[in-house]
DNA sequence: CAATTTGTTCTACACATTATAGAACAGTTT
DNA sequence: AAACTGTTCTATAATGTGTAGAACAAATTG
């Protein structure tokens, strides 16, 4: 799996370290139950520092998405249920953007075939 | 129209600020070629810092949602013509959450009806 | 015309966030 | 026994956020 870290973005590198692991999850890159790099090895091939690996990490454990086992590794973990904190969370992020998609003009029904077309991307589970 | 900052949200107090004029906007609050309240008489009812709306109404105008008038004012701006530059920023906005409603076990057709009810709130245009 | 209001620009300060770095620890794996 | 694991700690530099006050020139208002 292949991740591209942007040093010059606005957006924080564990946060974009973060998204691509879990399109590597939606795409099936990587399965449930399979464990992530060590922080060490994952920040020494990315080329950061095992800091913002680790923090990553548990942006990914905090959203319910990998178990940090401590001494041993980080382990993708299938998903349970989803909660009420994960959809208000999902909600709360997608509305703006929709807002402002409406608001730039672009249509109802297009901005249905966009979703659609992420989704296509991605595996069903 | 109503404006709610939390200032113990991790979200910027100028993107709260951005977001909501953006949903009053779409859901028809605002009209096209509304004028906004000026910085200060805004930072004033809002009980924050000028210099705080002035960053979220250059953001608004950067997005090209809003037009800066020196000297006068900040008006809405009728939406023209969708550019590239973005439709990119809303399909780079919207990826990763779709993929964490995947991964996190939210049904395609569930996401599919998520945003159907969140355009339901907003005016068509 | 005079006063007020407008966005803009500047300095300044406090605080939080981000990213890096190195060291040490205790438990796990090899 | 050696290597590797995540964790925790201190430290530093750069950047982002929010507030504050002052000044300016142009536009608006009375």
């Amino acid at each position: 799996m292949i991740i591209r870290i942007e040093t010059t973005s606005d957006v924080p590198i564990y946060t974009q370290l973060t998204n691509q692991i879990i399109e590597g999850i939606a795409r099936g890159d990587i399965q449930y139950g399979d464990s992530l790099p060590s922080v060490r090895a994952f920040a020494a091939d990315l080329g950061v520092n095992m800091h913002t690996v680790n923090k990553s990490y548990h942006e990914l454990e905090k959203k319910g998405i990998i178990k940090i086992v401590p001494k041993s590794g980080a382990i993708i973990s299938p998903s349970k249920q989803v909660t009420n904190e994960m959809n208000e969370r999902i909600h709360s992020e997608i509305k703006p953007i929709i807002a402002e998609a409406l608001v730039l003009g672009v249509k109802k029904e297009q901005i249905q075939q966009l979703i659609f077309s992420i989704m296509e991307e991605m595996k069903e589970r």
